[in-house]
RNA sequence: GGGCGGUUAGCUCAGUUGGUUAGAGCGCCUGCCUUACAAGCAGGAAGUCGGGGGUUCGAGUCCCUCACUGCCCA
């Protein structure tokens, strides 16, 4: 590193280098410390949300990990242990699917392969492919502890998914049974609820004549939109209620199409008001009928076999569902059965993985229930993970949501929750721990493979061939990680983790189940020091930040079939990990999809260039200070950002500022205001160190003038060390900028490895300088406005003119004192201070203008440009009188005045007061303008 | 059908418990290559805060209602 920089800012030259040194084993920057040392009440730990092992990064996943590492930088700068736990998901269906498909490509399958064979490929794929996305996270420079890496289907953590399964079983919380599930055919695997997507689309309402058995002519007519499943039905429900059907309750009808009688049922879930109001009931193919069937006692009839093709013996065995459906309804066409086809926009649910229908099948699962309590008088897992979430009686929560209208959903979905469905037919994954006997039929569930059956002691067992849930064992994560079931050092430093941080889209399929998981297992796990562990130490995490969707400029959903998706690594390489990093940062509002802009991010690169170009210029500061013998002390800059009291204005201000941003940029992370903390730190950084500390330690930095070299090198001193905190606190949001900057610095000889492991600069109260502030915004004003006269009389920016300035004592004194500054940065020759009694408003070389409660004339060479002057002059008395006329009317008015609070009104009183001088001053200016006008 | 959000400048969004003159970035207009930066500097224009009603001394902010729009669940 040396402080030789190049003119612009080239990320790609400096990036791939510190994320490699970050990475690199052999550093281990960001390992958190061996827990037997440290402080529990200090851990910050972070679990990342696994990405599949297929997985390929997208924004998502650059929002999430550039907020969750924002976060831990942050912390582990302000001292915590701050521990970020990486790792992937073994993704059951996906992976398979994955390795299914190269299979094909060499003409194999799965099948042919067998199950162990198969399995081993998975691996074998996983080693060569799996994990890139990790390898991609290193690029974003996300400051994970890689030591631990984990992969759910490590053997730890498959130890541990054992361990939970037969705990659950052993409990009465698993079981196993013939429900309803939701089937997809393609895949061939039961499916969670959740994992069925409902699409709406145009559909058809049939209605379909029954005969009533026995009565000629007489007949019910049902609606359905699966006709096909009608070879399924054991039933016909009506509601009671419904009066049109009461002569008909108890009869019998012949099912269409077979040769079977079937009873007409009443039941409430009939609506009358739907189609015909009555309904066919088909159990094994739907779950609304499915509880009929339980509520009747009705058998249930499975027509369709796990790839929906007919298995009924007769004319539609071995049809396809939808080829089923049209020979049906052409065969009760033909029968003049088929009374009406109505359009109906139905909901259809679909498979997540692979969009196939789901066909709901009566089929034999592994089911978590989490309804029920374990024993009387406890929580069902659903109630507990409510009660984690509520407040309790003092108001406290177990975990907080931000934003917390989150919570509202949580609850909704949690008080309708219904057993999750945990077995997959599936090769990849965790194998159910359960044997069944050949001899007997028992089911044998262990944590080690038994060698004879539980109950008759035969040894003809095989394993189930099922295996779980991929949610299942990432539900567990947040302890296992760890080591449970061990007691371990980990698991009791690092449990509960603070903050989990993820996407709205898994609150139910990961957060919710963690929830009940975390609460259920680690409530059985007293603390380290033996006491019982209460449910506030039971929880996964104690916070849940739920971001944001990242849209594109068009606020339009990204998705491969749009063209639109943007790929993180292309944009970076375009515009720099640090500058993407800032615009999701910065675009990250709580509750609001992130509308990606590029034009945003050009924004941010421009930004790392000004700190870049502001580092050339101190740099150069150094060079130059150094040929004039003026050495700043590095190693104490810290030390240096404490001015003293008679240090120049400037410096006094620029701490003070400082020391303010540092503090509003750690209560907005506090509450998760990642876009509040990237503005601050850009508007201090841009707005005011580049575009008016720096302007001014020009002034005092001329080293090719004797001087006051004590000044100087207090001056260079200043910069240094405000510079040198700026940049700690900018480096959670760009690090590697910062640490390419900060290391050139100390000339590649820093005292710690990386600016991520210095401090980040903490607010004192001692820094803040109101007073300081105060003269400094006197002093911008009048430049600001010496600068916008200058402008509109087209004064030459270069030109050097007298000004005449009205003045207050106050601002007297204060540029008295600064007068070098304003000098340089208002580009003014000589300054005159003028009685407040004098009017120059007739002379047609000053113009007049209102710097607050200064006046300022400006005198130059050219007459005004007089109408234009007069329109200006006349739109600023118009804003200013209706200004007055409502400040008036609020100050005469009684209410007002008895109820406002007194600095509310006395501020109205001033500006007010403001308002009268203005008015009176531009109507004088406005005479005046005549006066110059007729002359 | 049930639930939860959103509507503020041309665009994307902030706006804490109601309180003095509603902000930012980008874009736009004007003038500048002022030796840190043209990825820049300086100056400027631009909003009846979705419509209507109410509460209040005072409403972008609270309540009601309508319109449009997004998401989740069924």
């Amino acid at each position: 590193m040396s402080r030789e920089l190049p003119k612009a800012y080239d990320p790609t030259a400096v990036e791939d280098r510190w994320a490699e040194y970050w990475a690199a084993p052999d550093q281990n920057i960001f390992a958190a410390p061996d827990p037997t040392t440290i402080d529990p009440a200090r851990a910050y730990t972070i679990l990342l949300p696994p990405p599949n092992v297929t997985g390929r990064l997208h924004m998502g996943h650059m929002l999430n990990q550039t907020e969750m590492d924002i976060l831990i930088r942050w912390r582990r700068m302000c001292g915590d242990t701050a521990l970020w736990v990486p790792g992937t998901d073994h993704a059951g269906i996906a992976t398979q699917m994955m390795v299914e498909r190269q299979l094909a490509s060499e003409g194999s399958s799965r099948q042919q392969l067998g199950r162990e064979a198969f399995v081993e490929r998975v691996w074998q794929w996983k080693k060569e492919y799996g994990g890139a996305i990790l390898g991609q996270m290193k690029r974003l420079g996300a400051s994970v502890d890689w030591s631990r890496e984990y992969f759910t289907m490590d053997d730890n953590l498959s130890r541990a998914v054992r361990e939970a399964f037969v705990r659950l079983h052993e409990d009465g919380l698993i079981y196993r049974g013939a429900y309803i599930v939701n089937w997809c055919p393609r895949c061939q695997t039961a499916l969670s609820d959740l994992e069925v997507v409902h699409e709406e689309q145009a559909g058809k309402l049939y209605e379909i004549r029954y005969p009533v058995v026995g009565e000629k002519n007489a007949a019910i007519t049902i609606a359905t939109t699966r006709p096909e499943t009608l070879l399924g039905d054991v039933a016909v429900a009506v509601n009671p209620t419904d009066t049109r059907y009461t002569h008909l309750h108890g009869k019998m009808l012949r099912l269409p199409l077979t040769d079977r009688e079937i009873p007409i049922v009443t039941d409430d879930w009939a609506n009358p008001e739907f189609g015909t109001g009555a309904v066919k009931v088909t159990p094994a193919h739907d779950p609304n009928d499915f509880a009929i069937g339980q509520r009747h006692k009705l058998p249930s009839i499975s027509i369709l076999d796990d790839t929906a093709h007919i298995t009924v013996a007769g004319a539609y065995l071995g049809l396809d569902r939808y080829e089923a459906r049209k020979r049906v309804l052409a065969d009760l066409e033909a029968q003049g059965l088929l009374v009406a086809v109505k359009d109906h926009a139905n909901s259809v649910g679909k498979c997540d993985r692979c969009k196939t229908v789901v066909e709901p099948r009566l089929s034999t699962q592994w089911f978590l229930a989490v309804n029920k309590q374990p024993k009387p008088g406890e929580l069902s897992m659903a109630e507990a993970a409510i009660a984690a979430v509520k407040p309790d009686i003092n108001g406290n929560k177990a975990i907080r949501f931000t934003p917390e209208m989150y919570e509202k959903t949580y609850f909704e979905w949690m008080n309708n929750i219904h057993d999750w469905c945990l077995s997959r037919q599936l090769w990849w994954g965790h194998r159910i721990p359960a044997w069944h006997c050949a001899a007997c039929q028992q089911i044998t569930v262990a944590r080690e493979t038994p060698s004879a059956c539980a109950r008759c002691g035969s040894d003809r067992l095989t394993q189930e061939t099922d295996v779980l849930d991929t949610w299942f064992s990432s539900g567990l994560l947040p302890f296992t990680v760890f080591g449970w079931p061990d007691a371990t050092a980990d698991l009791a430093k690092f449990y509960p983790t603070q903050l989990l941080l993820t996407g709205f889209d898994i609150l139910f399929f990961w957060v919710a189940r963690m929830i009940m998981l975390g609460c259920y297992f680690m409530e059985k796990m007293p603390l380290p020091d033996g006491s019982p562990r209460p449910l506030k130490d039971s929880v996964p995490f104690r916070n849940v930040y739920i971001h944001a969707l990242v849209r594109d400029a068009e606020r339009q959903k990204m998705s491969k079939t749009k063209g639109n998706v943007l790929d993180p690594i292309d944009i970076i390489q375009r515009y720099g990990t640090d500058a993407v990093r800032f615009t999701l940062a910065a675009m990250a509002s709580p509750g609001t999809d992130i509308a990606f802009s590029e034009a945003r991010t050009e924004g941010y690169r421009a930004f790392a260039n000004k700190i870049w170009n502001a580092a050339r210029f101190i740099f150069m500061q150094i060079d130059r200070a150094k040929e004039a013998g003026i050495v700043v002390d590095l190693k104490n800059l810290d030390a240096a950002l404490h001015p003293a009291a008679d240090a120049p204005l400037e410096a006094r201000w620029i701490v003070s500022l400082f020391n303010q941003c540092a503090e509003d940029v750690r209560a907005s992370l506090e509450y998760y205001r990642f876009d509040d903390a990237a503005n601050t730190i850009y508007q201090f950084f841009w707005g005011e160190f580049c575009d008016w500390y720096l302007e001014f330690a020009k002034i005092r930095l001329d080293f090719s003038e004797t001087g006051d070299v004590a000044a100087k090198t207090a001056a260079l001193t200043t910069l240094l060390s405000v510079f040198e905190a700026a940049l700690r606190l900018l480096s959670p949001f760009m690090p590697f900028l910062t640490e390419e900057i900060w290391q050139a610095l100390y000339d590649g000889n820093p005292h710690t490895k990386s600016i991520a492991l210095t401090q980040y600069p903490q607010f004192a109260d001692q820094l803040n300088n109101q007073p300081a502030v105060n003269e400094i915004i006197v002093l911008k004003n009048l430049i600001k406005a010496i600068r916008a006269r200058r402008k509109e009389l087209d004064v030459e920016e270069k030109t050097s003119v007298p000004i005449k300035i009205m003045h207050f004592n106050q601002e007297q004194t204060v540029v008295n004192e600064n007068i070098d500054l304003l000098r340089g940065l208002a580009k003014i020759s000589q300054i005159t201070w003028v009685d407040l009694k004098e009017r120059y408003l007739g002379d047609a070389n000053l113009a007049w203008y209102n710097a607050g409660p200064t006046d300022i004339y400006i005198n130059y060479e050219k007459p005004i440009d007089i109408p234009a002057e007069r329109e200006r002059l006349t739109k600023d008395l118009a804003k200013y009188e209706k200004e007055m006329t409502g400040k008036q009317a609020q100050l005469q008015n009684d209410g007002f005045l008895a109820k406002a609070p007194a600095n509310i009104v006395e501020g109205l009183r001033t500006r007010a007061n403001e308002l009268t001088v203005l008015i009176e001053k531009t109507r004088a200016a406005l005479d005046s303008l005549d006066a110059v006008g007729k002359k």
